[in-house]
DNA sequence: GTCTATAAAGCGATAGAC
DNA sequence: GTCTATCGCTTTATAGAC
């Protein structure tokens, strides 16, 4: 009988598309296994502490995501409006490709998990820090950098959320693409 | 010994702070007695068919709510301008009076909840709706003024989950502010 | 209208064979 | 590294007394 034999990142993947799809909650181990094909011995194998440790890794490896493709064109920019600009278009198209949902904001949004409370508020605090040093770096006085980035930051959890909603992907094309004019308006 | 005999409506009320802070999985029965001292007993007498039952009773009444303090003043208003300025101050003050969580975000956001779907589309699209004829009535041209109405609604939603994760209200009163003055935008 | 006891199902986690 | 069987617990929902 043929039997599969996967790797800790391959598992990771796989958790993070069932999570977007049915939450934290709604992802028992049974649905996990149906809908991953990986079993409840490989899960434990990969993941010692259960669930809590699936949900860590998970979030772990959108961090590391982010860290590489978004946040890298906003640490030290050359051209900082291009910068800008190129982070806007990352962000926009990791979420058009993963069904709109944001595994951070899920993990936060409804439910009280004090334990990734810490990942999840760093996540979103170097988020708007970066963007706003970046924006600064632009030519926008500091105030209003800050300002634009946490704009921007809502701008596009927001567009998920109302995505989602509505069912309607071009919600995020539009909000996004404003939201990217607006964080470089004035700046010739 | 004391007992106490309750409304349905009072019973809505204190299920909607549950699932507010707990989410709607994290809002078992054992815990919604314990958070509200309602029996199941009482729990089953009010919402005979279970715990969606309830979700349906509280999304209802989030959605009056809306229809009376956000909604009204968009639907005839003697004043386009001053419309769009009440329903924004009444959603802000709606949010930081509710711990900064949208019932009908959190229950779409994470989880697979088809049965709610269509309530939660109806919810924002009526919004978007609502604000996007009263802005363009305000003096903004039809397509600018729906994308603003968007870029407003989706601003308010991914403020709360901003303020959630940073644990900061103020990014709510930042965000709504700056939102309110780009939907009347060179409007004199 | 409220209470308590309980049924039936599903949950996360573990153990041990392979 | 994977599988299956199983433990103990919690879940939603129901029944029947008051």
């Amino acid at each position: 009988m043929a039997r599969t034999v996967l790797d800790r990142a391959d598992a990771v993947r796989a958790l993070a598309g069932v999570f977007r799809k049915r939450g934290f909650d709604g992802a028992s181990l049974s649905v996990v296994q149906q809908e991953t094909g990986i079993g409840r011995g490989s899960l434990y194998h990969f993941f010692p502490d259960g669930k809590e440790d699936m949900a860590r890794a998970v979030l772990e490896e959108v961090r590391a995501w982010f860290d590489e493709q978004v946040f890298a064109p906003l640490r030290t920019p050359e051209d900082p409006a291009a910068a800008v600009g190129a982070t806007m278009r990352a962000v926009e198209e990791y979420f058009l490709s993963r069904h709109c949902v944001c595994l951070y904001a899920v993990m936060t949004l409804g439910q009280d998990r004090p334990a990734h409370a810490e990942a999840v508020r760093s996540y979103f605090a170097d988020w708007v820090e970066l963007l706003a040093r970046t924006v600064e770096q632009a030519g926008v006085a500091g105030d209003e950098a800050r300002a634009r980035a946490v704009d921007a930051v809502a701008a596009v959890q927001g567009a998920l959320v109302l995505a989602r909603a509505l069912d309607d992907d071009t919600v995020v094309t539009g909000v996004v693409d404003r939201s990217r004019r607006r964080l470089l308006d004035g700046l010739g």
